[in-house]
DNA sequence: GGTCGCTCAATTTTT
DNA sequence: TTGAGCGACC
């Protein structure tokens, strides 16, 4: 960079007074590129930062934050900064903290969701809750449609909660309440979900609780209805700052453009390319109509890219060029061209995953292109979850590490929900939902009769769940076994709410006191009586299990004292072992018992953090996260999706095939604007490489075990050719795939349709180009060719003949072709195997035994 | 109340 | 193929 096109650009963007200002030594402005300065410095009024990928968007919007701290423009109080995930929020304080040295005092930086809770709270009564609502997460969100729905006499199979749920959220996310709903909807959920949503909307206040929707929508409706309410805040927040603004949905767009109403001061960092939420609500229409709503708009476009080479720039590029209505950026970088893009097409899913595995193992080891790399430096990014079998299959073979990310967040896991319902109960008895959940988990001998036995009682006394159990017990209403359980369980409940009520209570930590110090005297006593005692006396037994029993007490008392005191980690603990969950996985054989109680420590460890129980609970359906930091090296595998915001030097992109990307489902519900929006996707995932991008895909893939033919992804065809090398296809198969495969007996079904399906594919530009340029090479005639795992104490002898391997071993002869790696795995039993893809000489094919 | 076996469905996911 | 959910049975 010249230093006149900097300064040039820079004057451009910048008003004098703020260039005076600038002209003074800003640390936060140094390394800053000159488009992300005219970033930083754009003049007060609405602003749309428009970032591409790997333009540094997030040090611009922080470096902007700082800018208007460091030049007194705004009180660390008076920025709103938001963001959609705990991630983002956490990054960004981090990062403003490290410029300024300091973390404190951003009150209003943090998610959509977390701005909404404490706004929210502030005015709960204007929606009728209360302000100590609890979120409910969107399994118990499910749980309480399905009443809902079953007291409606409503077929749930047919009309399953799980739809009604993504309705009623849908509907959220556009901002309306039931009455809001248009009549174009009424048709939806066999016409009765108006009504239905009415009617969950009552139960939830009734509980007094929140979906995670309602945490945006009661916010606009407040600012709508009680215009001094907006006002206040509108005065509060001078200036606001949104990231990822191409994310956002109509409720989320209105709460911005409420608040942004009086100041106008509003920033919004996006990127249009990137928007990939539409199915979830997510309107990119937000940003590309930006400069409309919010006229006098300053544009500020980030082009620079420092993360991709310009190949792997190109490539992307190129992709989504073809998406029509977008705001339009030309990434470019300094960097060296290095690889181009990689395009590699395989027989089947299975071969894709070996080859890629085969490939990361190359990598990690160095190749003569690449230096080597680490695990941690490399990806695959899949389309959908059910890819990501196949490599975990795979890397379980050959005892390659990886990781999977975004699983089941941790906070929704089974174990981490149960406990929280226990804790929820702790803190407040009334809460039904909670009791409903752990009442009978562990099994107390308390089915359905006598749960509803116990609603019954509640709902006729006007109590909660717990009230309800508690009279019952009273008259004698329930009976046998379950009874004695359920007494336990209810005094349990009673237990640990005192130590939440009663906490820091001098009085009562007195009274503990009190009894400890007289369980120590009999402590003292019973030793002083056993050291009288002869060696030999028959009451010594008894006495030193008395001393045993007293220090037990002594020991209880003493943690009930340290509860009392405050300390809620050991009353978490205590609660999970009183209650038998924790015994129950304990007790439990199957495999992922292990992990359970792995999560429920680190649940028990991530309390540490916070105050109180309350505390934690308010926060932790906002903010836990699945955050184990693993030491050891190991190879990413997620979806697309959960890949944005991410970068690796190494990414691999399996599955280009039409139908599975660009899903099939997405084009039939979505139809062009489906297409595109997959597109962006591929643009996300082209861009999340550094150094060396590999797009691959296979002529037949299993999916829900049945095999299905694929033509390549459109996508492909759209990859700019002078940017991209196509990959001899591996070893065995190559340029024969069709006839390989085919004798080789993958494919299944009926022979002839698959068969012509495979011509099509064959017929396919983005095929044709392949094997086009493929050199044939000469190829062995396979008669039988699986994957295979063969004892490698049965092997007798092996020999490798130009490329030919050949292992003998009780059956026959295994032959295997250079490329197809063998590879020593281990079994269950921990018995050595080879694992080999091996092809048999056709008279030996029926004396093999698999 | 717990377990077994049948049927049915099956993108993407944050808060 | 896998998994969840449900009904029948012990």
């Amino acid at each position: 960079m010249s230093g006149d096109s900097e300064s040039d650009a820079f004057e451009a963007a910048v008003p004098l007074s703020q260039r005076a200002m600038a002209a003074r030594p800003a640390p936060y402005l140094d390394d800053l590129n000159p488009e992300q300065r005219a970033a930083v410095l754009a003049p007060d009024g609405p602003v749309l930062m428009l970032a591409g990928a790997g333009t540094g968007k997030t040090k611009a919007l922080t470096a902007r934050i700082v800018h208007l701290l460091t030049t007194g423009k705004a009180r660390p109080n008076e920025i709103l900064a938001v963001t959609f995930t705990n991630k983002a929020a956490r990054e960004m304080k981090d990062r403003v903290g490290r410029m300024l040295g300091q973390v404190e005092g951003m009150p209003w930086m943090g998610t959509f969701h977390s701005i909404s809770v404490k706004i929210l709270r502030r005015h709960a009564e204007l929606v009728g809750l209360k302000s100590n609502f609890t979120i409910l997460d969107t399994d118990d969100q499910i749980r309480l449609l399905k009443q809902l729905i079953v007291a409606e006499n409503i077929d749930e199979k047919r009309w399953p909660a799980r739809l009604l749920a993504g309705l009623i959220d849908s509907w959220k996310n556009r901002a309306w309440t039931p009455a809001k709903v248009p009549s174009s909807e009424a048709s939806a959920y066999n016409n009765r979900g108006t009504e239905l949503y009415q009617m969950y909307q009552d139960r939830l206040r009734a509980l007094n609780a929140t979906d995670f929707g309602d945490l945006l929508l009661h916010v606009v409706t407040i600012f709508q209805t009680h215009p001094d309410v907006l006002a206040q805040y509108q005065r509060w927040f001078r200036y606001i700052l949104v990231d990822e603004y191409q994310d956002t949905n109509v409720a989320q767009y209105l709460w911005l453009r409420l608040l942004a109403q009086a100041h106008r001061n509003i920033c919004c960092v996006g990127d249009d390319d990137q928007s990939i939420y539409g199915w979830r609500g997510a309107e990119v229409g937000n940003i590309l109509r930006f400069e409309k709503d919010f006229p006098g708009a300053h544009v500020v476009r980030l082009e620079q890219n420092y993360r991709s080479t310009p190949h792997i720039l190109a490539a992307a590029s190129a992709v989504i060029a073809a998406n029509k209505g977008r705001l339009g950026k030309t990434l470019w970088t300094e960097r060296e061209a290095g690889e181009k893009v990689r395009l590699i097409g395989h027989w089947d899913g299975e071969e894709e995953a070996r080859w890629i595995g085969d490939e990361l193992e190359a990598l990690q080891r160095g190749t003569r292109a690449m230096d080597p790399h680490s695990l941690d430096d490399m990806a695959i990014l899949v389309r959908a979850s059910h890819q990501m079998r196949a490599f975990e299959d795979r890397f379980l073979t050959i005892g390659l590490p990886y990781r999977v990310i975004g699983g089941p967040r941790f906070y929704e896991r089974l174990e981490i929900r149960d406990a929280m319902a226990y804790f929820r109960l702790a803190v407040s008895p009334a809460d039904d939902l909670a009791f409903e959940r752990v009442v009978n988990t562990p099994k107390r001998g308390l089915g359905d009769t006598a749960q509803q036995n116990i609603q019954r009682r509640a709902r006729a006394a006007g109590v909660s769940l717990l009230g309800g159990a508690r009279e019952l017990l009273a008259q004698g209403g329930i009976g046998g076994k379950g009874a004695n359980q359920l007494r336990t369980f209810v005094t349990s409940c009673d237990a640990w709410h005192y130590f939440v009520a009663n906490r820091g209570n001098e009085l009562e930590i007195k009274r503990y006191a009190d009894q400890l110090f007289v369980l120590r005297e009999e402590r003292s006593r019973l030793l002083r009586e056993l050291e009288l005692l002869d060696e030999n006396d028959e009451a010594r037994e008894s006495v030193e299990r008395e001393i045993v029993i007293c220090g037990a007490r002594i020991g209880r008392c003493e943690r009930d004292i340290a509860i009392l005191d405050g300390n809620h980690v050991l009353l978490a603990e205590q609660i999970l072992e009183e209650s038998g969950y924790t015994a129950m996985w304990q007790a439990d054989k199957t495999p992922e018992a292990p992990g359970r109680l792995e999560n429920l420590k680190e649940l028990v460890k991530a309390l540490e953090q916070f105050e109180n129980l309350q505390g934690f609970l308010e926060h932790v359906s906002l903010i836990m996260e699945n955050e184990s930091e693993e030491a050891a090296e190991k190879v990413s595998i997620m979806t697309l999706h959960a890949a944005k915001g991410l970068e690796f030097p190494v990414v691999f992109l399996p599955g280009w095939e039409d139908g599975l990307f660009p899903s099939q489902r997405s084009m039939d519900e979505s139809g062009l604007k489906g297409v595109e929006e997959e597109r962006r996707l591929a643009y996300v995932g082209i861009t999340r490489a550094e150094a060396l991008c590999t797009i691959s895909f296979a002529a037949n893939r299993r999916v829900y075990g049945q095999w299905q033919s694929a033509l390549p992804s459109r996508f492909i065809d759209e990859l700019p050719e002078a940017h991209v090398e196509v990959l001899t296809p591996p070893g065995l198969y190559g340029g024969g795939y069709g006839a390989a495969g085919m004798q080789a007996g993958f494919g299944g079904g009926s022979g002839i349709e698959q068969r012509a399906a495979s011509a099509d594919a064959y017929n396919s530009p983005g095929w044709k180009r392949m094997t086009e340029r493929a050199p044939t090479r000469p190829m062995a005639q396979p008669r039988e060719a699986r994957n295979s795992v063969i004892d490698l104490d049965a092997i007798s002898s092996f020999t490798l003949d130009d490329r030919v391997f050949h292992a003998k071993f009780g059956y026959g002869t295994v032959v295997g072709i250079e490329g197809d790696k063998l590879d020593v795995a281990f079994d269950k039993a921990g018995v050595k195997k080879l694992v080999a893809r091996f092809v048999l000489p056709a008279h030996q094919a029926d004396d093999v035994p698999f």
